[in-house]
Order: structure tokens, then C-alpha cells, then sequence
DNA sequence: CAAGTGGGTTCATTTGTTGAACCCACTGTC
DNA sequence: GACAGTGGGTTCAACAAATGAACCCACTTG
């Protein structure tokens, strides 16, 4: 009666689905993308029981987004490093930025915080587009295929 | 000792994950972005607990992504009809598609499936824009900062 | 030698997921 | 008019996972 897994599933979303598919790993990514790197300090900010934060952080090294670095000896301190797969969720996290502020706010109100590049501090607004044309893409007009053999 | 909610953090991603994070919830809305419709296809295709997709559906619902619509009566059926906000809930989707392609196959392997255009068939390639400069966001370059007033 | 720091693990409790079985309203078939 | 089938669920027992609190350990600093 396990949790049902995806990780071998063919379909991308349900890959990525089975690693983002719970509410403390994008979290945790989130500000790991901002910066952070230390066990306590991400414990502190999230407010997540350190059982449950060691788990996560176990997992996303695990799946080779992190990596766990020995930065002092006496006593022996490890952080969690982004690699370059962790490093490319952003992109995810992102969208899911664009896709919340739109969205999961009452009309007429806005969230307390927004995205902005670091040195500008200007708002940025993100969005999905298709690589070539660098046109939006509606779902309507897309579909799943098996690759190679358009069926 | 109930699960930690985030549907009234500050950070949109944080509530965002609140609803897609479970493995579930991402899933069903591909499917449902791909025209899926009604509780038997659903439950079908993704081979979930009755029990599990009647309780993500009526969250779906309850979020404002989904519409229980009375398609016929005598008896009485319904179909679940995809929302504004759930359509736009694709770009989230899309970016997950990207990454777990790029991301979640072995070196030299794709995935079986892709994503592309209904009527030409051709692939798409999805990537996440500054939607003024059209450039890919690179996230050493971006911060959370407070709206208003940059901190 | 007591308190503090960083990074965890262990534990009991409670909540959520799972698969199987069941239910109900109706239609179409023998 | 009894029965199988369809669509859309709910209920149930068993198990897995999240939670918060307490604990542990290796060191440093006062």
C-alpha cells in the first residue's frame, strides 16, 4: 500500500510530478535557488520538522539536484549545494510563481512579494513560450505524441 | 498533526505547491488538458483509487480550476470541464514537461512521448521568459523582494 | 564545565493513500 | 421482469507518511 510512484513512468509531468508532488520540496528548492544552503537555516525559515526537512534534502540528493558538501571539519558541517539539474527546476518554480500570482489572489489584491532581478530590482514577469517561434503556447493546440512515428 | 497548508503563505510558489503537491493533482490536470472529461476515463487511464480522484477532483473544484457540469439527465451525470484558471495552469505544466525531459532520462535516452503541435505535429520546445525582453531567466539573477518598496 | 551551535535521528500520534468492495440510478437485453 | 452493464461515486481496513517534541552527538566558546 506504498505511495504510488511515477519515476518510470513515460510521461515527463508524471516523472517530475513524483519529485515535486509533495508541499515541502518545491519550498525547499525555492529558497535553495535563492541562496540557501545550510540544514538549520532552512529549518528556521520554512518551519518544517527537521524530520521531514531531512527526508526531503535526502531526496533531492538523491535524485542528483543536490549536493551534500562538507564545508568545515571539527565537528564535520555539510551544506546542500545546487547542481546543475537543481539549479534548471527553476524553471518549474518560475512558472509556478507567474501561474500563483495570476491566480490564487483575490481579485483586485496582489501577493506582498514579487520577482525581480537582482541588480535592476525591476518586476519580471515570466512566461511559457515555445522555443522557435517564442509564442505563448495554448493547450488547445497541443498534444501528446510518441516520439519519432507521429501516430 | 495535520499536513502543513500554504494556501495563505505570502509566496505565490508556496501556494501553488500547496495544490499541486501531491502526485496526483499534476497528472490529472494533463489529462484533463488534453480533453480528458469524466470520472471513468480519469480513473481508467491513471489507474488511481476511486476514492483518491474523487477527492482531487473536488479539490480542483473547490480551487476554482474545475467545473462539475451536468452533461445529462436520467440519470444524472457530470463531467468535469477545465476552468480559465485551470487552462492556464498549463504553463506549469509545460515547464514540467521540458524539464523532466531534459532532466529525468538517462544520458543519450529520451522520453517515449512528446509534446507537440496539434495540427502540424511538429515538437514543441518549451522554455520560461522575461516576458518583456523575451530572455531565459537565469535564477542567480533574480530575488523575492517585498512589492512597493524594495527592500 | 555549562551553554551554545550545526546537523541530524527517534518516537507516538494522527492524517492520508491504497485497493477492494459496495451502492445507486438508470438503460438495454433476454 | 430479472439481470448485466454503465457512470459516478462512498465506505472500509490496512498501511505509509507527516508532524512536533524530545533526544543525541561532536565540537567551540565563555
Amino acid at each position: 500500500m506504498r505511495r504510488t510512484r511515477f519515476d518510470t513512468d513515460p510521461c515527463p509531468i508524471a516523472r517530475v510530478a513524483d519529485l515535486f508532488g509533495d508541499w515541502w520540496t518545491p519550498i525547499v528548492l525555492r529558497d535553495a535557488l535563492f541562496g540557501m544552503q545550510r540544514f538549520e537555516d532552512f529549518q528556521k525559515n520554512l518551519d518544517v520538522s527537521r524530520a521531514t526537512l531531512s527526508s526531503r534534502l535526502a531526496r533531492l540528493v538523491d535524485e542528483g539536484l543536490m549536493e551534500r558538501v562538507e564545508y568545515q571539519q571539527n565537528p564535520v558541517r555539510h551544506e546542500y549545494v545546487l547542481t546543475e539539474k537543481g539549479r534548471a527546476a527553476s524553471d518549474v518554480l518560475i512558472a509556478m510563481w507567474r501561474y500563483g500570482e495570476d491566480h490564487f489572489w483575490p481579485e483586485r489584491e496582489q501577493p506582498p512579494l514579487e520577482l525581480a532581478f537582482r541588480e535592476s530590482r525591476a518586476t519580471v514577469r515570466a512566461t511559457v513560450v515555445d522555443e522557435i517561434t517564442g509564442r505563448p503556447l495554448d493547450p488547445d493546440e497541443l498534444r501528446m505524441q510518441r516520439r519519432g512515428r507521429p501516430s
